[in-house]
Formats: C-alpha cells, sequence, structure tokens
DNA sequence: TGTACATCAGTGAACGCGCGTTCACTGATGTAC
DNA sequence: TGTACATCAGTGAACGCGCGTTCACTGATGTAC
C-alpha cells in the first residue's frame, strides 16, 4: 500500500504519523499503529526515534513551521496594505488548521508533545512572530499605533486560533448555520481590524481542496 | 481523606472526577482512579454509571451549565449598557475556562465525550444561546444592526475560547510577556466592540481566588 | 580481489503496565405477610 | 413483633486488551587490510 519511499524510513514515519494524526486524531496515534501503516515491525520506529514522544514532538515541530508558512504566504499574497496583510495572514492560520486538523491537535498537547526539546518553543514563537510583524506594519500606518504590539498580536491570534478550534469541533457550524467558516472568519476580522473591507474580499478564497502544505518544503536541520 | 458524603457516592464520584480532571487532565481522569480517589473499589462507579464515558458525559454537560451561568452572572453584573454587559460575559467565559481548566477542557474532548447523549448538545447550545442574547441587545441599540447575530456570536466567542486556550496552554503569557490575561482580554474587546471603554475597566476583576462555580447551584433534572 | 570484522536497520517474541469491564459474592436494607 | 424474601450498593478477583519498550537475533552493507 505504502510505495518505497526513497527518503528513507524515518521520513517515512515522519509522513506516516500526519497520516494517521489526520484519520484518527491525535489518542489514536499509536507507535504501533505508525508502525503498522508504514509496512514495519512495531519496534521498527524506535531506530529512528528515542521514543513515541520524540516522534510526535518532530511532527509538532513540523506543524508550527507549516503554520508559520502558511501564514507567511498568505499574507504575501495580499497586496501591499498592511491590515489586508494581516487579515490574509490570519486566514492562513485558519487554513493551516483546517486543512490539518491531526497535526494542529497535537500541537497543543502537552502530554503527547515535549515542550522542552530543543527547537519545538522556536518553531511556535517563530509562528507568533509572523503574527507580530504583520500587527507591526500596521502599527506603523497609525492603526493601534500606541497598543502593545505583542498583546495585540496575542489578541489576534486567539481569535484566528478559536475560530479553528471551534469549527474543527463542528459547533460553530451548527450554531451560525453556516457551511463554511468564512462568514464567521469575516465578520471576526471586520470587527477587529475596525473596517469591513479587511474582512471580507481582501483575496482569493482558500485553496481548501489542495494538499495540506505539511508537505511543502521545510527548513532542515544541519 | 474524602469526607463522607451526605449526597451520596454518585455525586462524590462526580466531584471526585471534577478533582481529578483538575490535577492531572483528561488523559489521567480514569475510572479506576476516580474510584481510588473516592475510597471505593474500582468496580464501584460502575454501579452509578453505565461506563467512564458516561460520567465523564455527565461532567461535561454540567461544566456547560456552569459555563452558561457564568456568562450570565458576569454579564448581570455590568450594569445597563448592551456592550458592557456583552464584554462582561466574554470576561465571565474566560474566567470558567480559567477556573475550571480541566473541565474546560473535558468539553471538547469529543473522544473522551459522548455529545450525542440527551441533554449535553442542549447544554451547549444554551451557553452560546446566553452569548447570543447579549448580541441581540447590542444590536438593538445599534451596534453591528445590520450583521447576522449567530455569525457575530459566534465570532465573539472564538475570541474568547482561544484566549481561554492559548492562556491555560501558557503560550500566550510568555508571548505577550503578561502576568495575567486581563490586558490581552481588554485589547481584544476593545478592537472588537469597537470602544476601549467596553473592553477596560467596565466590570471589578474577576475573583480568580475563589472557588471555580462547579460548586454552584445547577439544574437539576427530574 | 578476497577475507575478516564491525556496524546497524529491521525482526519478532516477550515483558510489564494500567486500563475498562465482567462477574460471582457479601452484607445491609427494605418489604410483604 | 417476627420471619422470609427481594433488592441493591459495594467488593475483589479475573479477563482481555493495546500499549511502549526491551532484547537477542538476523542479514545486509561497509570497511580495513
Amino acid at each position: 500500500m505504502t510505495p518505497p519511499h526513497p527518503a528513507g524510513l524515518r521520513q517515512r514515519l515522519i509522513d506516516t504519523t500526519v497520516e494517521v494524526l489526520a484519520e484518527r486524531g491525535p489518542e489514536g496515534t499509536t507507535l504501533r499503529e505508525i508502525a503498522r501503516r508504514a509496512g514495519v515491525s512495531h519496534g521498527a520506529p524506535l531506530r529512528h526515534f528515542d521514543s513515541l514522544t520524540s516522534l510526535l514532538s518532530e511532527v509538532a515541530a513540523n506543524g508550527f513551521a507549516d503554520l508559520e508558512a502558511s501564514v507567511d504566504s498568505a499574507a504575501a499574497t495580499a497586496g501591499d496594505h498592511p491590515r489586508a496583510r494581516l487579515a490574509a495572514g490570519g486566514r492562513g492560520y485558519i487554513d493551516f488548521a483546517l486543512a490539518n486538523p491531526g497535526v494542529f491537535a497535537l500541537m497543543w498537547r502537552s502530554d503527547l508533545v515535549d515542550f522542552t526539546r530543543p527547537g519545538l518553543a522556536e518553531a511556535g514563537a517563530a509562528a507568533f512572530a509572523s503574527l507580530t510583524r504583520l500587527v507591526e506594519s500596521c502599527q506603523r500606518q497609525g492603526w493601534q499605533e500606541k497598543a502593545d504590539t505583542a498583546v495585540v498580536a496575542g489578541a489576534l491570534w486567539a481569535t484566528v486560533h478559536g475560530l479553528a478550534q471551534l469549527w474543527l469541533f463542528g459547533v460553530l457550524a451548527r450554531t451560525t448555520r453556516t457551511t463554511s467558516i468564512d462568514a464567521v472568519r469575516k465578520t471576526a476580522f471586520g470587527l477587529l481590524l475596525d473596517d469591513q473591507a479587511f474582512g471580507s474580499a481582501i483575496s482569493p478564497p482558500p485553496t481548501r481542496s489542495k494538499k495540506p502544505p505539511s508537505t511543502a518544503p521545510r527548513r532542515k536541520r544541519p
């Protein structure tokens, strides 16, 4: 079923973990299930990772890097206006979460992931830094110029995070009677960014049918 | 250690479950651990609940009822201005989450809780309805009067939800360099509600040292 | 080119664990007469 | 008031499960000489 993998078992295990996360969620993502899917004996993964925690932590770190990439690339497509770019970055955050629900769920599970592992906290901080930079651009143009940049970024982060989580949980669609998150996102951004236009049609709709960005090129460590 | 409980073992098991959730989180909340803490044999809980899922689902339903109560009572203390009441209701949501992190985490775990159980979805919907009512009041006064009430309520819900989750995860304090969620909450509400005043000093600071509202009076079923 | 040895990824049996749930039981309490 | 019976909450041993991890092994590959 799984084709031979030129990059070797280690990379195949990481890819398989992402698959299992997507299908079964963090709870169903066990070493034995990953090994089964990858077509190896259940002891084999431990030749490449110290433990399940080690493997999951690496997947989570990749997730944060991909999340950052999704924010950055969405912002980059939004033209020159800082607030339009900020809104697009927020959309990038939500798009990543909706395209990678399993990995996204894992990324906030401190019982499964070791956040003291070198690189992981940095990857998370880098994702937040992307948002902060977008806020800074807005402030340089006068929007919320007196506010604490990090606090404003935190407030926006919480909103996109909450939108993604409640949407994935299914409860936002039910209560708002919408079939796409777009309406709620646009309303939220419209309120937050103080201009209907920035919440609405600033950028093309997310290409949600495309492959999740988890296969996108990713920073390698030496 | 646990004093004799006048309400009987059934209620004691529910209370103990809340305790275990608070100390160990949803993952550490097993039937056997609950029984150990309650001082009974590990089979005893099954005389009162069909299964672990059944017990956890009841605790989650209570959680939604308490969450609603926290939103309502916070809004009620905020005076007459609709948007001040809305902001206070949002604060009530966050206060509940921060005071009951274990139960709050459980409430969004569809792998542990059976949301098809009668009463549970209703309890969740009722909590959301509280927020919706507050939004309606604001719209009657002209604020966002053309917007879809449920969608606006959903956007606000996502924000308070995200604030609570990221704060509990610990990452919001680190990135914003704050020791209280208040600054981020006020900034978020200030942006969303289009008036600094509604985000800031509308109501007394949350009494976070008090006992969680999970012991507050709760609707009983006949 | 050939030989001896080291390395190492993957195997599969095994260990020990805590879990949810079952089940025959005990002993207390309530009820019918 | 006394007796026989039913009910039922709690006990504790047991079952079966999947799990992470260990470990001796095998067989292929690379390296030194």
